[in-house]
DNA sequence: ATGTATTTGTTGTGATTGCGAACAAACCAA
DNA sequence: TTGGTTTGTTCGCAATCACAACAAATACAT
């Protein structure tokens, strides 16, 4: 009862899991995750918040302010009745490299702590460009960037979002056939180009923890993200705040999953799938148009009064909806947060939508679920792909390394 | 590098997530919950496992079996050279009530720590058997046990396998068909009658934790059973150790999942669902049996060559296969693990059954997929009903509350 | 303007806890 | 019996966090 010393803060989510943590090393993890995950706290808020003592608090950043990682400044004044509190926030001398390869372009930005893009590169990309090539360009993007950074600035590493499954244990992309790659060791081969260490990513898993930590999943614990892209419909799954990977991290395929006897082939081969049933190509062809980003699709539907486009969206609800439903049973999250042309669907057929998941999902479990659209448009990725690399801060502030900018 | 002190053994799956922990209470419980989960280790083994040194694990077990949770004994010469290592088991003393409520009879037990069945009593309940009236009868069964215990031994607690949906945070049965029990507040009543606290689960839950600790499950992190029963068929998923559970406790239900175009309904009325299309009953309808238990199910399909079962066999192969490959797509378990009458088509439709999951699932989710069949039988219930108990000892070995047993 | 209440910053002290070293004890293998 | 090895046990130490006390900075009432 009176045991009240020293104290753990619980570290939620911490993405490795390691034999034993160090009690110091674990506090500054939470506090440090604290402060990237809300950009803006004082420090009355972190003590109260990690329930740890103000004293204790004020030592706990001193380390990470000597490190380099945190800033703290005189709060404003904030109409509160007391001394105000400082206010402390993620040094924006700490910096990350995000990288999205697509098959049409190739994304590079300059990272902030708490998700915000300093700069950003689009490389538009022809077709037929070779790994070796992509690597190379890459690298140089890369180079050019680090060239403009402040002398003092440091880097976390970088993190790379790519369309397709990955091993990330060891860094693996083991196919993404819309980049055409096929087991490609590509975190080893960014990190010879780049001298930085390098971590890989499925991109929805990447698109799942952005929204949970930076857009609509915010606060949430338990969510389900849906992604629906012109290549297919990827997920990601959130569980207890942590994204769920599977014993060897390709969790979370929600796309892939069969819920209909029908016997169309998705890209994996398998038929009747969610991704299969829900084609974003198929509206376009119902609308007879070529290409269109969410927006346009968005619009067109509105405008176009054509029963066929009706009667696909109804069924493409219609089949989302039974997919949510199944999810709803599965994990009974908090949150179903649906993302790209999902959420066209969404925002067009939204009561039939939820109707269909309704009828396919248990009373109980569906009692809690919110439906949300996701929230950080066409930065998730590059905002994903940099928790990869900020992570390793986060478990441990003191011991990771950081790489000199130039 | 050099930062070596003060060590906080990581607890896996901790039941109940609390803001803050303290370090002895986390340390204490990392120590009886490897106790509780291995039977007999030697101190050594524990130091070794948890990473802590020879010295706090002598101060910790000290603290231990003060409380009389734990026992030391001399370690058996085990033909190992150097000093022996003493060896650590759970305390007999500390003893836990398992029931388990079924249509056709209660199940009452006294049980041990590591999953030891100490007593069992088995009462046939007649049809129309009110719920007050289950309470006393339960009631009445825990007196009669708990008179017979020895007076200085100590309850946890009594923990309940509900065959339907729970509220677990209130203790509430939300809906058990099978029972005819609908918003059942269950465990505040056994609670009144009996004096002790109450915890309930879901059936499948309990089933999948109890196959995790002392089942098939041991040793591994990431699982997915399915419990086939004459009810219908149920589910628990294990991601990194812990149980899902979703926001409302109701996460799991896989047999309520969509995966067929198929209008049959299932009992909670959702159509095309795995319960509807893989049903006990319609086995036994086409062997043209009334009632048999699993054995005699299997013993029955080997014998009786009707094309009209083996069919029916093969179509019951081929979707358990289709929503298995969709787990492991969705989940990317270690071990898949039926039970009840699902591992009947397991043994009986290996081949089928493996091919159709394959076929359903992603090449690199289904690489490293273990099929396994449930290992407890008959007392799967009551050891996992007995985890719920026991999880609060687990938790906090020191601030949990004993209840003496008369 | 002044005083009071409130909240936070800061410092120093103390308690808890786990580690490590040292030595004793118990075993195996010659 | 001796030497090597592993574990038990004790004791002092170092790390870390809580707590108390006081100072500082604010709002609010008068």
């Amino acid at each position: 009862m009176a045991r009240n010393h020293l104290k753990l803060v619980d570290t939620p989510a911490a993405p490795s899991v390691r034999g034993t943590s160090h009690l110091r090393q674990a506090n500054l993890a939470a506090v440090m995750r604290e402060i990237h995950y809300s950009s803006q706290v004082s420090r009355s808020e972190l003590a109260s918040k990690l329930d740890l003592n103000r004293s204790t608090v004020l030592d706990l950043l001193a380390e990470l302010e000597g490190r380099g990682l945190v800033v703290q400044t005189m709060g404003d004044r904030d109409g509160a009745v007391g001394r105000p509190s400082m206010m402390v926030e993620p040094s924006d001398k700490v910096l990350s490299i995000a990288v999205s390869p697509r098959m049409d372009a190739l994304t590079v930005a300059v990272m902030g702590m708490g998700g915000r893009v300093i700069d950003k590169f689009r490389q538009p990309i022809r077709r037929g460009t070779t790994i070796d090539e992509m690597v190379v360009i890459t690298g140089r993007v890369i180079a050019k960037f680090r060239n403009a950074l402040p002398a003092d600035a440091l880097l976390t590493g970088i993190g790379v979002a790519i369309p397709g499954q990955i091993q990330i244990s060891k860094g693996i992309v083991r196919a993404a056939p819309s980049l055409g790659w096929d087991e490609v060791p590509f975190a080893a081969m960014l990190s010879d180009e780049t001298g930085l260490p390098v971590w890989l990513d499925n991109d929805a898993s990447v698109s799942c923890v952005a929204e949970l930590r930076f857009g609509v999943g915010r606060g949430y614990q338990n969510l389900v993200l849906l992604f629906g892209a012109a290549g297919g419909i990827g997920g990601g799954v959130v569980v207890n705040g942590s994204l769920l990977r599977g014993i060897d991290g390709y969790a979370g395929e929600l796309g892939h999953i069969r819920i209909s006897d029908s016997g169309v082939n998705d890209y994996s081969g398998i038929p009747g799938t969610l991704e299969s049933l829900v084609r974003r190509e198929d509206l376009l062809k119902a609308l007879i148009m070529a290409d269109a980003d969410d927006d346009e699709l968005e619009s067109a539907i509105l405008e176009k009064k054509s029963t066929r486009v009706s009667k696909l969206l109804d069924t493409q609800a219609d089949m989302l909806g039974r997919a949510i439903g199944l999810f709803v049973n599965i994990f009974n999250p908090e949150v179903i947060a649906l993302d790209g042309f999902l959420s066209v669907i969404f925002r067009t057929r939204r009561e039939r939508l939820i109707a269909a998941a309704k009828a396919h999902s248990l009373r109980s479990a569906f009692e809690h679920v919110q439906f949300k659209v996701g929230g950080l448009g066409s930065n998730v990725l590059l905002v994903g792909a940099t928790e990869l690399a900020v992570a390793r801060i986060l478990d441990d502030p003191i011991g990771a390394q950081l790489y000199p900018a130039r």
